[in-house]
DNA sequence: GATCTCAATATGTGATCATAAAATGCCGGC
DNA sequence: GCCGGCATTTTATGATCACATATTGAGATC
């Protein structure tokens, strides 16, 4: 809302955000809405205005148009009727078939890694997962969910096929606004005890038991998320969107 | 070029293309450009302007640039240093990534589908099958496309999953303008053997051999398209893109 | 005759306008 | 007090404008 016109200024030296980057305006949307999904800014289900999302990010509702089409061709939104976009509300129906497609990718994407895996990927791994273990201590959802998903991106991004990875980002877009509601609930345990394994078949170079972690970790964020959807059905949470999120753009 | 403005004229019935179908137009731009994509409309590399395709299809460049949006987003497109996009060029080695990744979402969606897959769907597929044959024997290059594409797809829609379908699409219109190009190459020799052995499957009721069969297909498909990359290397095929699919707007 | 330079053009990108439809809220009636 | 119909507002969507950059073409120089 506080400086709506970003580029066309005359002015030459008032860059409206940080620096002179002089990067494109919708990847910066793209990447803020992104992150955004993964870490709790939007619910599942809640409708996202164009206009306000674009006043939102001070910028006009073209580059938020641009992205939203993006997000809604990789699934991670869907179009309501009037052509509003929200994130998905996974079903318990859905979220099995989502997490069924996840094992497939992932566990291949994390086979091939395996078969790629430096000694310098695995401290990587093992610095990543302390992290993760430190944001379980503190309680820090965000933090958890972001370290985890640093932790299996980091892991297959080793695969090095540029076919595999983007539609895994794709999966990972659809259950993030779903997997953040769910770990709200008090009751949702969050397990890393897999990635401890997955780290030792690393090192063993055991790719087998590498994929069979990967799978396991998937099964048991899929148990978890399908109890909590149960116990709670689909009644909206109290909790509100982390809107705060996008204050600091 | 011909009717550029096509909503705001105040004429009311004046429908600038077919009838009163109020559909929204990125929409119908979408299936144009997917159609075109996998019957070989654009060549593999081949840059699209925004404005001249819009001015193709009798529009502003609003709707074409969502559309191109989302077909990057899916990977069917990718985009140039300056912004503009193009149908990926597929090297060896990305080629070998898509398929594999190909028999692992397509064997998985067959073997769903297999499981529930009834006597009617089965009758479809044959007679989508025999009219692939018959493309086959006309040499009919876009039937052949048209009719092996559809074959995949019905069955593949019957796994009855939300989420792999899309995927699948995906990668389908990454590939599909090489593998128009590969056809043109009298070399090229087309395979529907394997869609027969899946039709007893079915039959019989066997998913794994369904499965079986569909990796199958696309091994055969595989090698063919990378045999015919290696002898004809990246050269430019001097056929021009079949831009007289654009004329029936 | 080939190459370098500069102007003309084309292109993507963000902003703004226009419009129709849908959601919202308000008010009156029952 | 509750519900239905109308006016207001919000919404997405296509078109157009403005601008900066990249590409292209021709013309002049060596």
């Amino acid at each position: 809302m506080q400086n709506a016109k970003a580029t066309s200024t005359p002015d030459p030296d008032t860059p409206p955000e940080k620096k002179g980057e002089r990067r494109q305006v919708h990847e910066h949307v793209l990447s803020r809405m992104r992150r955004g999904l993964m870490i709790g800014a939007f619910l599942p289900g809640q409708v996202l205005s164009l206009r306000k999302l674009a006043a939102g990010l001070g910028t006009s509702p073209m580059p938020v148009r641009e992205v939203l089409s993006r997000l809604v061709a990789a699934g991670a939104l869907e179009e309501t009727a009037n052509g509003s976009v929200a994130p998905p509300r996974l079903g318990p129906d859905k979220l099995e078939d989502l997490f069924s497609v996840r094992e497939a990718l992932e566990g291949m994407a994390a086979e091939m890694a395996a078969r790629y895996a430096t000694p310098a990927l695995i401290k990587e791994l093992e610095a990543i997962n302390a992290k993760l273990l430190a944001a379980i201590e503190k309680r820090d959802i965000a933090g958890c969910l972001s370290f985890n998903q640093e932790f299996h991106f980091t892991l297959y991004r080793g695969c090095r096929s540029e076919v595999i990875l983007p539609l895994i980002e794709a999966l990972w877009l659809q259950f993030g606004p779903t997997m953040y509601m769910s770990l709200l609930v008090p009751s949702m345990p969050w397990n890393a005890a897999d990635h401890g394994a997955i780290l030792d078949a690393l090192k063993k170079g055991d790719r087998t038991a590498v994929k069979r972690g990967i799978v396991h970790d998937i099964r048991t964020t899929k148990r978890a998320l399908l109890s909590v959807l149960g116990e709670n059905g689909m009644a909206d949470l109290p909790f509100a969107a982390r809107s705060e999120l996008f204050s600091d753009f």
